[in-house]
RNA sequence: GGGCGAUUAGCUCAGUUGGUUAGAGCGCCCGCUUCACACGCGGGAGGUCAAAGGUUCAAGUCCUUUAUCGCCCA
């Protein structure tokens, strides 16, 4: 088998011809008819507006890590694609481009815009895709989905005419969040709130038949021109006089009352305040008790109604200017402050949102809500992490009504007729479906009026907010309203993952939604996921939100491009800890480029050695190299190890590293699938790169390289290129989820009985028998007496070239057969010509000493050591270890922690007291010779 | 105004149920072209865990207060 290996990591090419073969290869497939255990996930639908950014990169790294682990580990896995319309989203990019164009929507009407709308979605929706193929997302193509096409246009409708047959869904007029931008109503939640600086006007109203006035404060001046009332606290004595009277609007020269309202704050401006029921939610509602008359002077795209007088026409921030200089010009004004106050600005687009009164649709939420809290208090929707649990049953325990429907032309049109003579309305007859030019719209259309009779009737020109559609995802994408064999078997979802900042936009709008439409008896199954986890956002290396207006986006095609897909996501996993925003960096993403690079750069050790054995043996590694067993899952017996694995790894030319390597592999086994199975990305992958950097590739690979070295008859070296085989294996397939591609590429090299490593079995921990505990217990000391030898040669600056020799002492008898045995690897990674015991007392002269608590170690300088700063070394060390042993002695005589305290606890401090006490021993021992010479 | 959170090494952050000497990556310092890797190897320095008080035999971890900084909702 020849094994083809370039000299340096180069990620880019690698990456793309898996992603590719992947989809060729339909590896990702879910069947629906298969047995066994199911792991389902939807994907949280990009909006069909651009292309992927770095966000939906952390959101598919994590989705793709869990879904791949699953898969491995034999769970029948779908991960289901799709996109969002994303109504107002997609109708601002293309009302731009035909901007661009010298075209307007209203041109061009309704059904050309559509498909305008269309051709976009196209192109950009294949973008996407293609995007997410080369993110290495292992999702089912066959099953992708679009909140557009004809099924899931049912879904609505269905979902549409049943809330509104139930009353849940109703059409009024009231107040809502406009956005004179994209000329439609909003819902509360995209409606953001913004701190700015404005002003605060000071105006005077007089009042009619005196020489008295009223000075009322307002933020928004112009709206004086819609007021119908002046409202003050009924017992605000500065007021009271003028309640019942009349003041005289000026500008507009209208009589309007004087109230009085207990909701108003006496505190704020003067008390006293004008009244526009139009455009303000708070003076809406003190209308509707006191009967006042509602003047709306906003037309839809922000300009002035013919009800502002003189001021028609013009926009209303012109409008407030003009207002102002008016009133400055007949005295009116009394004065302007500065003012920071709260700004309601259009999610999308960040106009400032006028509140207005206005006939819309709405939802009624708190019916839905009951359920929806219920689940989640009771724990049958588990919220990760748990601070987002109670910040949604806060904002679930106060739901409003939620305004579903908006003036757009691109999405799921509402489905009620209205008739010109009753004003009476009639829904579709059904959910049905047709297609009419390519494109889905309601089938079941009324011939005339239910109330009237009538055939003078038309469809209501509104569009659904895009966030009713995604409501049903996680059903519709399945075929709801059908009971479709994918619903059956892969609903409810086992978890969703999506942003925390939607967390009410679209997860508590699915579980509303999901609990009340889903025709199963059980709560448990009428959920749309058993778990909810709420990934962070990606934020900019200072910390700062990425936005395109301050030019830190980081484009994540670009970082793929230059460091490949697997070093973003590496780096996005680790630093992925649940409820902590991430701070990404290219430097931290290199640095996890390098790890590739250092797994690329040990596989080539192997692959060299194996070419090597070849070429000396003329032995083709097919002949000798087969598939391994795989530790864990691929046992027969889940503790009993087959005959190959007895043969490789429990075998008499077992080694100490050889077993060590073993139950580290499996410790790492156990972290990774315990920290996986709870969210916690980062440990996970910690916890893998340390073992692949620190045990695998520092020592292991260090070892058999001494071993191949020395080794002479092949059949030595053959159990080491094996052994070092079967680790790096079960490696790969432990990295798999989070380095996708790297492991694939080498893996394939590598003998194997499955198609990919994506399918192949995960790693799956196994209790290693009790040798292997105590390998880990030698290897330690082994390791212990390198880094002492090290730590001499780096701190008296040897070079490295130089080879010295170093004695040994121990009492202890498992040391001194261990340093026995494993002299040749000491002296090989110390640099030491020689390493032996020393029957008596280590002689101080000509060389440097150090001690442990299991050995003391020596090594020969034949020349003069630097002594002030080996005292000083001493000292040092002497004075940490005598606090120490203070500490603890404190403690040990402390009664009430010997009686209190578990056994275990006040166990291993007598044992590591003592084991002070001999370090302490010996270099106050050393520290009295050492002066004695110093002083000689 | 209501709610949720953060404060640990120069920087960015881990630290599960309280229990040996609080960890990582990057950065920094010293030494190395050692036959997989300079995207590297070896060694090292650096923290009174925001402050005060409390619970406990024992607190980075639990409780209270304070300060500073975030985020969400109204």
């Amino acid at each position: 088998m020849a094994r083809e290996i370039s000299k340096t990591y180069e990620p880019n090419e690698i990456e793309k011809r898996w992603a590719q073969k992947w989809v060729d290869d339909a590896l990702f497939r879910a069947d629906a008819s298969a047995p066994g255990p199911v792991f389902s996930i939807i994907i949280p639908p990009p909006n069909v507006t651009g292309s992927i950014h770095i966000g939906h990169m952390l959101e598919h790294t994590q989705i793709d890590t869990l879904v791949r682990w699953h898969r491995m580990r034999g769970h029948n896995t779908l991960w289901l694609p799709g996109m969002d319309h994303a109504g107002i989203a997609t109708q601002v990019v293309v009302e731009r481009l035909l901007a661009a164009e010298g075209l307007s929507r209203k041109q061009m009407g309704r059904e050309e815009f559509e498909r305008r709308v269309w051709e976009w979605k196209a192109t950009s929706g294949g973008t996407i895709k293609k995007q997410l193929i080369r993110l290495g997302a292992s999702c089912d193509w066959s099953r992708e989905r679009f909140t557009l096409d004809p099924p899931l246009y049912r879904a609505v409708l269905e979902a549409f005419l049943r809330l509104y047959r139930e009353g849940l869904i109703y059409r009024g007029r009231y107040m809502v969040n406009w956005c004179p931008r994209c000329m439609t109503a909003l819902s509360d939640l995209e409606t953001v709130h913004q701190e700015r600086q404005g002003h605060l006007w000071f105006i005077r109203y007089p009042v009619v038949g005196s020489s008295d006035s009223i000075v009322v404060a307002t933020t928004r001046p112009e709206t004086m021109l819609g007021d119908t009332a002046v409202a003050v606290h009924p017992e605000d004595d500065r007021y009271k006089r003028f309640i019942g009277r009349k003041v005289l609007l000026p500008l507009m020269e209208r009589e309007i009352p004087v109230i009085a309202d207990a909701m108003v704050d006496r505190e704020f401006g003067t008390g006293a305040v004008k009244v526009t029921p139009a455009h303000d939610p708070n003076d809406f509602e003190l209308s509707k008790r006191h009967n006042l008359p509602e003047v709306d002077i906003l037309n839809d795209d922000g300009t002035l109604t013919a009800a502002a007088g003189t001021y028609a026409g013009l926009e209303r921030f012109a409008a407030r200017k003009e207002v102002v200089a008016a009133l400055t010009a007949q005295g009116l004004l009394e004065k302007t402050v500065n003012h920071t106050h709260s700004v309601g600005v259009c999610d999308r687009c960040k106009t400032v949102v006028e509140p207005r009164v206005s006939t819309q649709w709405f939802c009624k939420m708190q019916p839905l809500a009951k359920e929806a809290i219920q689940v989640v208090r009771e724990g049958l929707i588990p919220v990760v992490p748990e601070n987002q649990r109670t910040i949604y049953l806060n904002w679930m325990e106060n739901i409003r009504d939620w305004c579903i429907s908006r003036q757009l032309w691109w999405g799921h049109r509402i489905p009620i007729w209205h008739c010109a003579d009753c004003k009476g309305m009639t829904p579709a007859a059904d959910s049905r479906v047709e297609i009419v030019n390519g494109r889905a719209q309601a089938a079941g259309v009324p011939k005339k009026c239910s109330g009237c009779g009538s055939a003078n009737i038309a469809q209501d020109p509104d569009v659904l907010d895009t966030w009713f559609s995604s409501g049903l995802w996680p059903f519709s994408t399945l075929g709801w309203p059908d009971e479709t064999e994918d619903l059956k078997k892969f609903y409810p979802t086992s978890l969703l993952i999506s942003g925390y900042d939607i967390l009410f936009f679209w997860d508590a709008r699915m579980i509303m939604m999901a609990l009340h439409l889903m025709p199963r008896d059980k709560i448990e199954e009428r959920i749309p996921f058993r778990a909810l986890y709420l990934h962070a956002l990606v934020r900019d290396p200072e910390g700062l939100k990425m936005s395109k207006t301050r030019g830190n986006v980081v484009d994540p095609l670009e970082i793929i491009e230059k460091h490949g897909t697997d070093a973003l996501r590496f780096a996005l996993a680790v630093m992925a800890a649940p409820g902590t925003d991430i701070a990404l960096s290219e430097e931290r993403i290199l640095s996890y480029r390098a790890f590739a690079n250092k797994i690329w750069n040990a596989t080539r050790f192997l692959f060299l050695s194996i070419q090597k054995y070849e070429e000396e043996t003329s032995h083709p590694s097919s002949s000798w190299l087969k598939p391994f067993p795989h530790v864990g899952a691929g046992f027969p017996v889940p503790d009993q190890p087959n005959e190959m694995w007895n043969r490789l790894w429990s075998g008499v030319d077992t080694e100490v590293p050889d077993k060590w390597i073993v139950a580290r592999l499996m410790k790492t086994v156990r972290e990774a699938n315990e920290a996986l199975a709870e969210f916690r990305f980062h440990e996970a992958s910690q916890s893998i790169y340390s073992f692949v950097w620190h045990d695998l590739c520092d020592w292991y690979v260090e070892w058999i390289k001494l071993q191949l070295s020395t080794s002479i008859e092949p059949w030595e070296k053959l159990a080491f290129i094996k052994r070092l085989t079967h680790v790096f294996e079960e490696t790969l397939r432990l990295l798999h989820p989070f380095m996708p591609f790297i492991s694939e590429e080498i893996w394939q090299q590598l003998p194997h009985t499955t198609q990919s490593i994506a399918v192949a079995p995960y790693p799956e921990f196994w209790q290693p028998p009790i040798m292997y505990s105590w390998a880990e217990r030698q290897m330690a000391i082994l390791q212990n007496a390198v880094l002492v030898v090290r730590n001499i040669r780096a701190e008296h600056k040897i070079d490295p070239k130089r080879k010295l020799a170093a004695q040994f002492k121990t009492s202890n008898q498992e040391v001194l057969k261990l340093f026995i045995d494993y002299k040749a690897w000491i002296q090989n990674l110390g640099r030491l010509s020689e390493f032996s015991p020393c029957p008596v007392e280590l002689q101080q002269d000509g060389g440097v000493i150090r001690h442990t608590s299991q050995f003391d170690l020596r090594i020969e300088f034949g020349e003069t050591v630097d002594l002030s700063a080996e005292l000083s070394k001493l000292r040092k060390d002497i004075d940490y270890i005598a606090k120490d042993i203070e500490d603890k002695r404190k403690k040990l005589a402390d009664q009430t922690f010997r009686s209190r305290a578990p056994e275990n606890v006040v166990k291993s401090m007598e044992s590591k007291l003592a084991e002070r006490m001999v370090e302490h021993q010996k270099l106050s021992d050393r520290l009295r010779q050492l002066e004695k010479s110093a002083s000689a």
